[in-house]
DNA sequence: CCTGTAGTCAACAATGCTGTTTAGTACCGC
DNA sequence: GCGGTACTAAACAGCATTGTTGACTACAGG
């Protein structure tokens, strides 16, 4: 008895980290099947912990969930802005080119992290209260404020657009470009149509002269 | 015996339609929770079908999780190009803000069909092979090579921002923005942001000579 | 009228997950 | 050394799902 409770012994008495090996675990359970498909049992596996380890720290399925999603909001926003964060000059002298290579450099090296976030977009809860969304939108307003971005911009719909078609493109992109190379090759695309894009748009503007008066015009006018 | 047989019975001799309210019904399921957590129980209830029926149209739950996803393409594709298929004529005298709204329309009218497309980008299978997709870059590609798009566009890289935005912001707008006559709102503001977005960028050019200077560039230039 | 196809109903064993409980082990601070 | 905390192990009932099977029904075409 005492031999096989010793074998499989983890021997942690730091709650904290078990706690973050649990949570780790859910979230590449979460981002690989989405979150209603995210088991305790499969978590405990997952993370080497004993399945009632888990429920002592989660006392449900629905707890562990939330913690998860909650967790997964402030890690991405600790590893996006958490260097900034003391720093509130530094943003606006940000470049948007830097900016842009940051997000999509931190979609890149943490997949499972963006899928996580876009299934919380795609859950009926909706994300409105992320804290990383938020911080997302209101550097975008200000620096859109501060003459750098086009007078009449929608910041909220613009921060939507490039925000998620950035967090998905390498998830898109690691489905069917195998070898780093070839990714790194297909990220550099992404980030270099996403500059043209917002610099110059997509369209010949000299052919839609009446799309570009019509667009011209402040927000809300008819 | 037979009064119970009788009571509960659909009466149905179409096979057809029997394996289409199963599908339709699979979609439902798909659309809510994602592909993991598809049950052949919980959509043969859905369709009002016994779960033996379901079992006969779709052998195992692998079977009828792929047959779901491609009737989602092929439904997409039909409801998006059905109409044009016959026409090959008609997508060239396309403007881009028709098309664009179109593409708005449809991710508003059928937020099944896109959640469902959306699920299957994030899933590792990935969707190049897409009816939908190919067809999408296509004509996208077709448009920028007549001169109306930009030169140096990297056109699978516009398609795929535009396509996933345009297909994830009714299902974002969905969860907190309730009402149809806020989410009509919402909706004219994605399409006017990304109108915009595409006639004019989203930054002001003057402040970036060399971002601009950089860009210009045809692709591949250092 | 008969046969094959399509569908319904019900029951089955096997498996997996949930949430709870009971008993035991390891370690840390007092 | 004691007691509390953290973890492990194992078992439990309850439930859902999977995939299969056997018996029955309804119907259309030959």
């Amino acid at each position: 008895m005492s031999e096989k409770a010793r074998a499989g012994r983890r021997n942690n008495t730091n709650p904290e980290s078990t706690r973050r090996e649990i949570l780790q675990a859910a979230l590449e359970v979460l981002a690989k099947d989405g979150p209603e498909s995210l088991s305790v049992t499969e978590v405990a596996r997952r993370a080497g912990v004993n399945r009632g380890t888990a429920y002592q720290h989660f006392p449900t399925r629905e707890d562990l969930a939330h913690a998860t999603a909650s967790w997964v909001s402030e890690r991405i926003y600790e590893e996006f802005y958490g260097d900034l964060d003391g720093d509130p000059e530094l943003s606006k002298t940000y470049p948007p080119e830097v900016a842009l290579q940051r997000l999509c450099d931190f979609a890149m090296e943490n997949p499972e992290l963006s899928r996580a976030w876009l299934f919380d977009v795609m859950s009926t809860q909706g994300v409105v209260t992320d804290r990383f969304w938020k911080k997302y939108v209101k550097e975008l307003r200000e620096f859109a404020d501060s003459g750098y971005g086009r007078e009449n911009m929608d910041v909220e719909v613009f921060a939507f657009i490039s925000l998620s078609s950035a967090l998905l493109w390498p998830i898109w992109v690691g489905a069917h470009a195998k070898g780093s190379k070839a990714r790194g090759k297909m990220q550099a695309r992404f980030l270099d149509e996403m500059m043209r894009l917002t610099l110059f748009g997509s369209l010949t503007r000299e052919q839609y002269p009446e799309l570009v008066e019509r667009y011209s015009r402040p927000i809300g006018e008819e």
